[in-house]
DNA sequence: AAACAGTTTAAACAAGCGTTTGAAATAACG
DNA sequence: CGTTATTTCAAACGCTTGTTTAAACTGTTT
């Protein structure tokens, strides 16, 4: 494997785990297995590699998630807001094909780049995949035409706050519901959690 | 005012706005126009210091927060779930009055600990203040019987995600809401909004 | 074989971190 | 007043951080 390829993936793994500040860049390529100065000369800055990891997952996620969310929007019939957010599963889950741990280790970083640096994954997202959110809040918008603009802006972030809050610390929850209640939970249960509730917080009776 | 209020009050701050590994003591000191040594003389280390700036705030809360999810528990008819969740709005808005920005202040700290150094928050609130949660899963019993106590659990750990994680980008957020929609929002306006939100999360139907 | 670009390497760099030190300044008390 | 405590202060400590350097090495091209 490429020295680069070794890099991004300990960076991944890294990453996912301590966030982008607590991660050095020793640890990383201490991990991977190769020479200190690989990092600034392969990607320039610790800065670029943040971005080049994140990168490596939206590129995959984006058009299948754009695809996704076109089908719910091009029904015929609304769709409900758990079919809205149910859109979401098979693209993610598909991460792990991809990768190993693909799907934990994505949302686990989506879940740092929004804490870690303050705004940084907000410009990210907006500004380097502004497809699949506009697909996005047009699609809640066929499922709750009541919801104003304002509203769904609220709620979409109260959504985003969910979702990558529990994914980053998705490890901890499962280790406590494995040893609270003895049960076996992997990422998909985790999801099939989330969605009930969000979409339920979606579409919140509106209160004036 | 002492030394050691002019350094809670700059840590503070500066927790909330950057984080706990985002912050050094030199930014603190700073701030709070003291010597740098003055952290490790009155505190003892940086991580007493953030138990001190949590154990403020924590130390105001925690009682009024048991009074009042105690009068939701002895009602006779059980509560909804948003009068359960409501029963947080007053006791989080009085720390507006024990301190500017009170509220908004010890919110975001709580989102900065529970994602900037993993599970230290969690063992925290638990260990240091164990009355609260438990009246609060009583109060959700209550309002919702249904409710397995691994769905408790998981729900519970969801709405903390929106809340934690909305407050700590809160005022991102409020900037966004202002110039997006030219509303003048607030703290209080937030906590309206998530209120609703979240009550129908843990309210969801139940999947099997 | 010689020259070349691409890559890897060990070592050093300057800057920042939390913490410690010992002397100076201040306060409290007999 | 003089003598303890308590508190402040500048300076340094040892360590880690991201980044840079210049030499060594690799494989390909002339």
């Amino acid at each position: 494997m490429s020295t680069k390829n070794k890099i991004l993936d300990a960076a991944e793994h890294l990453f996912a785990d301590k966030g982008f500040n607590g991660t050095s860049l020793r640890e990383i390529t201490s991990l991977a297995d190769v020479n200190l100065a690989a990092v600034n000369y392969h990607f320039g800055s610790k800065k670029e590699l943040i971005k080049a990891v994140m990168s490596r997952y939206m590129n995959e996620l984006s058009p299948r998630l754009e695809a996704s969310l076109t089908v719910i929007c091009q029904q015929e019939t609304p769709p409900s807001l758990v079919e809205v957010f149910s859109a979401f599963v098979e693209p993610l889950l598909s991460l792990n094909v991809f990768k190993e741990n693909g799907t934990s280790n994505f949302l686990q970083l989506l879940g740092r780049g929004y804490t870690d640096s303050q705004g940084f994954l907000r410009w990210f997202l907006t500004t380097q995949y502004p497809g699949v959110i506009e697909k996005f809040v047009v699609a809640v918008q066929r499922a709750y035409p009541e919801l104003s603009a304002e509203d769904i802006f609220w709620r979409l972030h109260l959504t985003m706050g969910t979702v990558v809050f529990t994914m980053s610390s998705s490890d901890a929850l499962m280790d406590i519901a494995q040893s609270d209640f003895g049960q076996q939970i992997d990422i998909s249960d985790v999801i099939n959690k989330v969605i009930p509730f969000v979409a339920a917080g979606v579409g919140a009776p509106l209160v004036h």
